[in-house]
DNA sequence: CCTCGGCAGGGAAACGCTTTCCAAAAGCAG
DNA sequence: CTGCTTTTGGAAAGCGTTTCCCTGCCGAGG
């Protein structure tokens, strides 16, 4: 612990310079003012409109910019406002085809507003979800956008604590200074539940997600909300867990498959579940929709080209992306109007494709049964 | 702990600050410092083990990092050493299944070595590609690898002229100092022709990708010279461009469906057109593999849940994220052992699903038949 | 004609946090 | 007590911007 050195007032020995840190073909704003013959100052102000530049000079100084190919560096910039206009958005799955629809829109809303996005995927293990938020911290991003689920509660704290800009999906702990989109599962599984039971069933499965995710547990507990609404009872073998994923939808049906009474239609917790269980009564008796129908959730692109077309709960991610960098912005600019909202909600509902259908032996499949046989004989 | 920080004299006039720009939470090495008891060399000499630092002191600055929650800043470090340790990479199109499996194999090698990835997809608009160049420029990012093609020559001597790192697909012109991945098509698409040819195809369609894209020129062209090794030919209605999504492989389903006789197979350019293409089937009265083979590109994940599992010419997104990063960091560290080396070679090979059989009426098609009625009457 | 005000433009500090250079302190041996 | 080594601390350097402040110029008014 040495007492404080009065320091030789050499002010600058420029130290000897090895490994030249800069790329050499990099091109700054110095370049510019050199090839414009102006200072520094007054490049920097011509890029910014400001409209003290005599308009000859600024057009020198634009023209110098194009021959030298200058780009504004935005680490610099960072460097003088304190913001590095970075987001972080993390999600469960980046090949789950549900994600990069989501990554898209919310990229495109952050690009237009001068944000980048740096992107993660927890393949659905907590334990990555703190490591990847270490990431992005390191990376000093603006704000984060957590789109998966289950996160540590004491990291979620930390943060909060630090008053640094987080938007979660279906949070579950009311933190204070969190932001949170809540997604209104009800709704679209309850279109679902009641669809089904208009056409007939009664024995309806459901496959749900992992359960360590508040969405997956959520969504199971929609719909089994909603068949006891509707007057049916749902027996413990008639919910399977499955993992998100289209192995996932395949296991389920497998010990679906090996019930005693196979149930005459099956909800799933996402559309590559659906997809799964699709693929695993294929080959089987059991041809879908005829003799089960199969709903799926999330309404992927993919879902309307599955064969036969999906049935499934569309919940958009276009306003999913749109809340949450409208969320992120409010929690990053301390000022923004919009700062003080907490809460963003997302609706679901139902798009009927051909997956689902009466089931076989009911009244209605039998009728239409002998309307087509008639129609066959015409 | 006494005030030893005696303020030096006068230098720094501490511009009065109204906005404080430093995130209040955020916690920097000088807090470790001040918390341990020591210096922020210390720290820094700590937190990078250089071996020097006393054991016992160490232990204690580790506690301290802890306790505070330190997190060292990437961007500091960067302004040290010159490089941000951020990659650019371009894809085609984010919501292509067959991309963000690239895209996490790219990330997961890229993040292994300190890197981290900004992602940014051109939506097969070759615009696109020079405004998404810039804004990874701007960035600061140490090269970037364009896996999606038709690049603006002129950019690309810019960056070239630069020094700037890059890594293309199937790159045209032979640019020096240029690092290329090269897909061998055409093994993987001969492959294809001779499966079908030798269950005794003998009118094979293709359908492409958009024709501005390198990789989809190469592909068609890898086609037409295999059907010429095997002796078929290919009269021009039988290739159909198409756009690497369903959509077009629906769209040219409908213009093969129009024509006088139909192909009894057909090839496609990806995954995503043979799904469209099965989609477009369905519901006439061809049934796949019966009446009509289809063969699909990429093996995307997707592509064995098809009903039917997709046949599908194989071409690893790890071989491909691999080669890319290790081009990217060759190009980077001009001292890397590899630096000298200027292509990589990725193969292709045919996975053979349920998706491609005999042409119906021919010979192995009739027996096949009549051994399925033995064995029904069994 | 001289002075003052307004304004365009230049020089240089500040911005952030880390790494690293150099020197000081401390410990030990001769 | 001197000289050497080892460990630690102070402070500069590093990046490319933005922005503050000051200079110099020009026109207008006294």
């Amino acid at each position: 612990m040495g007492k404080r050195t009065i320091v030789s007032p050499v002010s600058h020995p420029k130290r000897n310079n090895p490994s030249a840190r800069r790329r050499p073909g990099a091109v700054s704003i110095r370049d510019v003012a050199q090839r414009a013959g102006v200072s520094i100052a007054t490049v920097s102000r011509t890029v910014n409109r400001i409209p003290t530049v005599n308009p000859e000079l600024a057009k020198r100084v634009w023209r110098a910019i194009d021959e030298v190919g200058y780009l504004p560096n935005t680490q610099a910039r960072a460097l003088v406002s304190g913001r590095s206009h970075m987001l972080g958005l993390i999600v469960s799955e980046i090949t789950n085809p549900f994600f990069p629809e989501l990554v898209q829109e919310f990229e495109n809303l952050a690009v237009a507003q001068g944000y980048e996005v740096l992107i993660g995927s927890t393949n659905y293990e907590p334990a990555r979800t703190e490591s990847l938020m270490r990431r992005l911290l390191q990376r000093n991003v603006d704000g984060v956008a957590v789109m998966t689920f289950g996160v540590e509660e004491d990291l979620v704290k930390q943060l909060v604590a630090r008053e640094f800009p987080l938007v979660f999906v279906d949070a579950g702990a009311d933190l204070p200074n969190i932001r949170v989109i809540k997604v209104d599962y009800g709704e679209g599984i309850r279109q679902a539940v009641q669809h089904l039971a208009a056409l007939g069933h009664r024995h309806i499965a459901f496959v749900s997600g992992p359960l360590r995710l508040r969405s997956a547990v959520a969504r199971r507990d929609a719909f089994l909300k909603s068949m006891g609404e509707v007057g049916l009872s749902v027996p413990g073998e008639h919910i399977v867990e499955g993992t998100h994923t289209m192995e996932g939808g395949i296991m389920a049906m497998e010990s679906l498959g090996a019930l005693e009474t196979l149930p005459t239609a099956i909800i799933c917790s996402n559309d590559m579940t659906a997809i799964g269980v699709l693929h695993g009564l294929h080959g089987t008796v059991h041809k879908v929709p005829e003799d089960i129908s199969v709903v799926g959730f999330d309404d992927i692109h993919l879902a309307q080209f599955m064969l036969p077309p999906l049935t499934t709960v569309q919940m958009s991610c276009k306003d999913l992306a749109t809340a949450a960098v409208e969320a992120l912005r409010a929690g990053i600019e301390s000022g923004h109007p919009k700062s003080a909202r907490k809460e963003w909600r997302i609706p679901t509902r139902l798009v009927v494709r051909q997956s689902t259908s009466y089931p076989r032996g009911s009244l209605p499949a039998l009728v239409r049964r002998h309307a087509a046989k008639v129609n066959q004989g015409d």
